[in-house]
DNA sequence: TTAATAGTGTCTTTAAGACAATATGTT
DNA sequence: AACATATTGTCTTAAAGACACTATTAA
């Protein structure tokens, strides 16, 4: 038998398959309300959610995402299902982790594979009035918050105008250096659907992991930025102050400068810059 | 409709579904033969390939790997399925990336969650005298070779006695600052089987690259082993030479001293360590 | 002029690279 | 004694942390 004829024989239909779907965290950065003309806006980092419309998890948040069809990759499959059900087309796209724990969807048997995606916010504000979806940018605060016997507790609090999503997610103890990233169980959680609590604290660890040893923070910002900005993009995703000059000595040999300067600031314009392809 | 009844009519089956598998690049490190009673043993990194009973691709050389069963975990169909694939029960498993493009395997719709094991060598050899299985352990060379327009070529060179099985592939050169390995497509394989040279040669980069970060060099060893054997560890993985007093003063808050010796060496013998649990 | 941020200089501290020196078993 | 590796010391070089200082604009 020939490998052709093989090939016509194989049914690969024969053993039960599970559903597939894919799962996007698409993070962002906003500038929210500066306090008087002087003062810098401050920077936030947010992820975009979905109100379910229909069971299960009706009315909680979920991570945008759906199923993987024939003839399309994975990532195929999270580009199309951001772009339908939020109307974001990204152009940073990335695999995180594939999810098969049993039961963690109630209609069945299915494994999901999440990704991470960015986008610059001011290019979602222009498109961000009409309310053809029900996707909505969520202030993110994700923090330790103490240590139980089995290992560091981390709370996740979502935030939107008066809507509050939070979990608590621990920190496997073993195998705490045996990952790039550390393992979550979720303790509890408050308003997400699924297991979406798990996925996005993993996500905001592999942002904060991949913006000190890539090149991704540039996807958060307009093609032209201040190295404040691209400070400030460093400093909200990491949830931490970063000192200037040292920053500065790391970050100059990613940019390239343009001969532009930012105007109608309360102060010192500052130098405008562009991510330097190479 | 409540979210019970919804569930019970709702039918996962209604749409085409991937069959799903899951691959397993499975790293050890072994001493070849020393030179003389002085010298050191070299040790070279392998992985273990299965030479392929039936079509597609009868007579070459795949990743051991399965198909995802009902009632199991991504993570435990590699473990079942490197175990009855190869007789090799491993305590270090971790997920690396979920391949799905289109056409990947000739049998059908098939996605692949690719995992990477590590195991330690001495404790293989023990058993590694039945033949029961048609499982090999590869020595691998994977090595920039030169530049094509398109970006960094790679050979991969896995070798077993007189087999050689062979690959090359080119790192891609945009987001190649978006990613923390790069992203290779292949060009040509010999003798490899599916897209298995590209789900190796992204197991050796993860490797390479957690190796310096992680904990996981201990998997490759025995409970006690000596500071050189963990550098010899690191440095045939990283394919390249350390630097002693550097690298001790690295590694040395990862270990715990024993007080026990190395004997019957030709020279002076070694403190044994273990990896420190914290 | 002032508030606020932009941008640079430099000293200190820490880590890495490089190489040399000493230590200690087995044959 | 000689070989080969084990282990440590220290000088050099590079990077990171810390803080201070100067520069520049709109109101």
């Amino acid at each position: 038998m020939n490998e052709q004829v093989f090939l016509k024989k194989y049914d690969v239909c024969k053993y039960p398959k599970p559903s597939v779907t894919a799962d996007i965290s698409i993070f962002s950065i906003f500038d929210e309300g500066r306090k008087n003309y002087r003062k810098l806006p401050d920077k936030k980092l947010k992820v975009l959610l979905v109100k379910r419309g229909r069971p299960p998890f009706e009315g909680m948040y979920a991570l945008p995402g759906g199923f993987l069809r024939e003839h399309e990759t994975l990532e195929q499959t999270a580009y199309r299902e951001l772009l339908e059900e939020t109307g974001v087309e990204c152009n940073f796209l990335e695999q995180l982790k594939t999810y098969s724990t049993i039961g963690r969807d109630p209609r069945g048997w299915i494994i999901t594979c999440a990704f991470m995606a960015l986008i610059d916010g001011a290019s979602i504000q222009v498109y961000g009035g009409d309310d053809a979806t029900s996707a909505e940018w969520f202030q993110i605060s994700f923090r330790e918050t103490g240590c139980s016997e089995n290992g560091i507790v981390w709370e996740l609090v979502l935030e939107k105008d008066n809507i509050r999503l939070t979990a608590l997610v621990q920190q496997a103890d073993d195998a705490k250096y045996q990952a790039e990233c550390p393992h979550f169980t979720v303790l509890e959680q408050n308003g997400l659907a699924f297991d979406h609590a798990l996925l996005l604290a993993d996500a905001i660890c592999s942002l904060r992991r991949l913006i000190g040893r890539t090149n991704i923070a540039f996807e958060l910002l307009p093609p032209m930025f201040t190295l404040s900005d691209l400070q400030q993009v460093y400093e909200t995703v990491l949830d931490r102050k970063l000192l200037t000059p040292s920053f500065r000595r790391k970050i100059v040999e990613l940019v390239e400068e343009t001969d532009q300067f930012q105007e109608t600031v309360g102060h010192r314009p500052s130098k405008l810059f562009m991510a330097r392809c190479r």
